[in-house]
Parts: C-alpha cells; structure tokens; sequence
RNA sequence: GCACCAGUAGCUCAGCUGGAUAGAGCAACAGCCUUCUAAGCUGUGGGUCACAGGUUCGAGUCCUGUCUGGUGCGCCA
C-alpha cells in the first residue's frame, strides 16, 4: 500500500458486477479485444478504489455456431499434434480454412449447424472436442492477461448458461411477455417504439444470445445482488442491451435500472473494422513485441551514453540481445503502459483507427510520459538521503510547510483526484482519470525543470521540494494503478 | 426507411453537466543538457467549436431542424 488512500470510499458497501473483455474463444488476443479489457480493467479498480466491492466477470465467448465450425473442420482436417503445439493459433488457422470452403460449398454451414446441435445436446465426442478447444484458449487468454496484469473472478461465459437458458425462457413466458412470430419466440417492445422484438427462441428451437443474457442476468441477480451491473461491451451491441433490459423492466424488475451498457467505440483498421476472419487484424502482443523492443533500445542507448559522457547525439547503436532480465521486464511495463495509456486516454466512445506510429510514439500524451515522470522522482529518491544527509521517511511523516509558489499549482492539480475519482465512476469514463494524470505530469515536468529538489546548502529549501514531490509520486502511482499501470521507479 | 452515436486547430483529441480572452499533444519552426533521467522543458504560428434557428444576462456545452460520417435493425454472437 502507498500511503493514504487518496480517495473517498463513498461507494462502501455497494457491489458491482462488471462484465469485460469476454472474448471469443479460439481467436487470439487482437487489438480489437483490447478495448473492452482495459476500460473494464480500469472501471473495476477505480470503484474498488472508492470502496464498491466489484466483481469481474469474463463472459467468454464459448458457445453457439461458431463451434459447430470448429467441431466441423477439425473433423475434416484437424491434427492433434498440431492442436496441442500450435494451441489458437491452429484453431484460427482451421476457422478461417473452414469460412473459406463454406464459402464454395454452403452445406458446410449446415454441418457446422448441426455440429452445434449435437453440442448442445451433449454429444460425447463434440462435447470432448470444445472442452479441448475451450482449454487451449483459456490457456492462452491467460497467458496475456498475466502481461496485462487483468485479472478476473469468473470465467462463466455462454456456456455456462446453457443449461440456464430454459429456465429463463420460461419465467418470460409464464409472465405472458412471449409472442410466436414466424415460428420463433419473441418479445415485443413497448407499444409505440419502433425497435425491433427481442428474439428468445429461434424457430428451430435453438437458444439465443438474448436469451442466454436473460439467463445470466437473473444468474447474477441472485448470486451476486449487486447494486450496479456495467457490461463492457462495443457500441455495435447498444439495441442488444436495450432490448434486454427492456424484457426486465417488463417482467416488472425493479433492478433493470442497476444495469447498464457501457459502450466503446471500435478499432479500425485503415477504416474498416477488423475481423479475424478476413485476415485484417492486428494481434496484441505484436504491439507488445514491437514496443517492448523499442523502449529497450532506448534503455540500452541511454545507459550508453550515460557511461560515455560525449554528446552521443546521433542514436548510439545498441544489442538489444545483450539485456538483462530486469531490463526486459521493465520494457514490457513501459509497453504495455503505452499501449493500455493510448486506449484510456480518449473517450470511450470514439473509434479509434489503429497506427502504429500512434502507438508506438514515446512523446506527448502517453503512458510512457507518466511512467518517465514518475521515474524521475525515484531516481531523485535514490539520491537523495546520501546528498542532503535529510530522511525521506521523516519527511514523509511529516506536515510540509510551504512556502514556495511553485508547490501550489502542484498540489492543487493533486487535490482534484477525489473528485475526478467519483465522476469517473459515476460517468464510467476511465479517461478522465488519464487527462488527470497527464496534467498532473505535465505540471511536475515542469517544476522539476526549474526546481532542484536536492540543495545541498539548504536543507529547509530540500525538505519542502521533496515533500511537493513525493506527494506527486505517491498522487501518479495512485492514478496509474486506477488505469491498471504498474508504476516503474527507473527507466 | 427506422433507431443509436458522433462532428472543436493540418492530424488525434480535452473541454467534469451554461460562466469571462476555447485548451493539450502530434506535425512545423526557434531555443534549452559541466548540477536530481533531454522518453524532458520553454517559446512561435495555427480555430466562424459542421450549418441554421431557438432558450438564456450568458451556449462548444441545453432544445429544434438540416447536412456529413459511423453503427445497428428476429433465426451470428
């Protein structure tokens, strides 16, 4: 723990439960799935910070026809050996390989739906096909979710309400909401709204995504009781939602109202929507990869030319093999700081054109600013008790005195983060959090500038400078860690 | 056709719920490393806040309409 919370837990008492990042299986980890990870990572930890308990919910993706064409093509051409080694990257391989050939032959479509009925009527050999294909996503998703430091306490996505759906079904039925309309169940909207019914039932009888919302939502109603319930979920969903939450009010569910979609907008790719299917996609630990190796060149130039104090101006070339460990691991920090900051720092709402030189730009308004500020206190930390003989904890321990003008615009800057705290919560918006944390680092950067905090000849002038910024150390890593940015003393 | 969302500097965006001369970053240009990390700091140029009305003492912010763009619209999830 660093200090004093700097928070209100105005929110104590109260449970979330938030729905993010959910994946579907047996793609990898793209660009695309990132969004609803990091704005989900942040939201659960900005209202645990205000005192909510939250619970995090991955609602994989891990049921519906979409695995009749797994089960189809790996029976058509699927090696084990190649399952186990290759784990996502063969069943992608197998996916596209299979939307390809439906394309030439649409009976493969039919198979693959008929592929899902047996699935859900508990045939052995496909049941034992998704469990391994369930498995070797999971294995990779957590894989990455270990980089990005995300953490979640259920797994229960569409799979789990299979045998949910029914039940729910019936509650909507038995309330007398249900109409037949060309052979499938449906629930009509509100009398005078143009929106299209919620489907509950498909005309062959098969379950809906409306209605396996249906099944988790009383699911974690009664698990849960939860106070707010955000689903993390792209704009693209909003009628979805609507109409889900419509079929609870009628249904006469006074907790609709603690249910809300959060939407984001989507990233594109040269304008278009990325899809896995047609190949233009962009995977997320390529990112990670790219920036990592970049911010442990520059790691590796600065040592240079900090050994060799000549103005080495040109970019001193460097071995990035000779790294240490500790090196490279700091490298994945800034990465994926980078990368999480970049997708945090605008509105939710707006969709984002994918660029690498955006994403990989070191200056500016990005993550690896906030880190370098941050580290920059640190390395005045290090030196600080051997050069004013002062105490660091001591001063910490401490009311500072004030007497500079320069300390106020900083502690001003670090006061408003109650309120920025509570309005990111209450507009479920994590990037004012981020604008915060910029203007935060921006006023320290240029403090830092025009103000030695070590003064070797005035021990009064040391403490009050250290003081402002120890306060703006501890106020960083705070924000940060709301974003989900592991804060890096050195860089 | 209907619905939802958006439109602020060349580009990417803030603007915390109506308050004074609209702010950042990128890009461009000009400066700043013998002193705590230059992945930084300072400065310059750049805006009819899509358009038209309305409400108000006051509108980028609220209302109406128009235009432009994006997304969605029962048997995918």
């Amino acid at each position: 723990m660093s200090g004093t919370p700097l928070v209100d837990d105005c929110g104590r008492g109260r449970t979330l439960v938030i729905d993010f990042s959910s994946p579907n299986i047996a793609k990898p980890f793209s660009m695309g799935h990132l969004r609803s990870t990091s704005i989900g990572n942040a939201l659960s930890r900005i209202y645990a910070a205000l005192g909510w308990k939250v619970v995090r919910i991955n609602h994989l993706g891990d049921w519906g026809t979409q695995f009749g064409k797994l089960i189809c093509a790996f029976r058509l051409w699927g090696e084990r050996e190649r399952l186990e080694k290759e784990d996502i990257a063969y069943l992608m391989e197998l996916y596209i390989r299979f939307n390809d050939a439906a394309k030439a032959d649409p009976a493969l479509d039919d198979a693959a739906r008929a592929a899902f009925k047996e699935l859900e009527d508990g045939g052995a050999e496909a049941r034992e096909l998704w469990q391994v294909f369930r498995d070797a996503s999971l294995r990779e998703f957590e894989r990455i979710y270990g980089i990005l430091d995300v953490s979640f306490d259920s797994f229960a996505g569409e799979s789990f309400y299979n045998d949910k759906v029914d039940g729910a079904v019936r509650t909507i039925m038995d309330a007398g909401l249900a109409s037949t309309s060309e052979g499938a169940l449906v629930v009509e909207m509100d009398e005078g709204s143009k929106e299209p019914p919620c489907m509950i039932r498909k005309s062959d009888g098969a379950t809906t995504y409306a209605a396996r919302d249906l099944a988790a939502l009383f699911y974690r109603q009664k698990e849960y009781a939860f106070d707010r319930l955000l689903y993390v979920v792209g704009a693209p969903q909003s009628l979805h939602f609507r109409q889900v939450f419509t079929v609870l009010r009628k249904l006469g569910l006074a907790w609709h109202e603690r249910c809300q979609h959060i939407p984001f907008g989507q990233v594109l790719l040269e304008g278009e929507m990325m899809s896995t299917r047609r190949g233009n996609v962009i995977f997320l630990e390529d990112v990670i990869k790219e920036a990592e190796s970049r911010a442990l060149e520059k790691m590796l130039a600065n040592a240079v030319s900090d050994d060799e104090s000549g103005s080495e101006d040109s970019a001193p070339s460097v071995d990035i093999s000779q790294a240490t460990d500790e090196q490279r691991a700091r490298a994945r920090i800034l990465a994926v700081s980078s990368i999480i900051f970049f997708d945090l720092k605008n509105g939710r709402i707006k969709d984002v054109d994918f660029s690498w030189d955006e994403i990989l730009n070191p200056h500016g308004e990005t993550g690896i600013y906030l880190q370098y500020a941050h580290a920059r206190i640190h390395g005045i930390m290090r030196k600080f008790e051997d050069r004013t003989g002062l105490s660091i904890d001591e001063i910490r321990r401490t009311t500072p005195v004030i007497t500079e003008d320069a300390s106020w615009p900083i502690f001003d800057a670090i006061s408003l983060l109650p309120d920025k705290a509570a309005y990111a919560a209450e507009n479920n918006e994590p990037p004012v959090i981020a604008r915060w944390l910029l203007d935060l680092a921006s006023a320290f950067s240029t403090y830092y500038r025009a103000n030695k905090v070590i003064n070797e000849d005035n021990p009064a002038l040391s403490r009050e400078r250290m003081a402002v910024v120890l306060s703006v150390r501890e106020a960083l890593a705070q924000g940060l860690q709301l974003l989900g940015i592991r804060p890096l003393d050195r860089m």
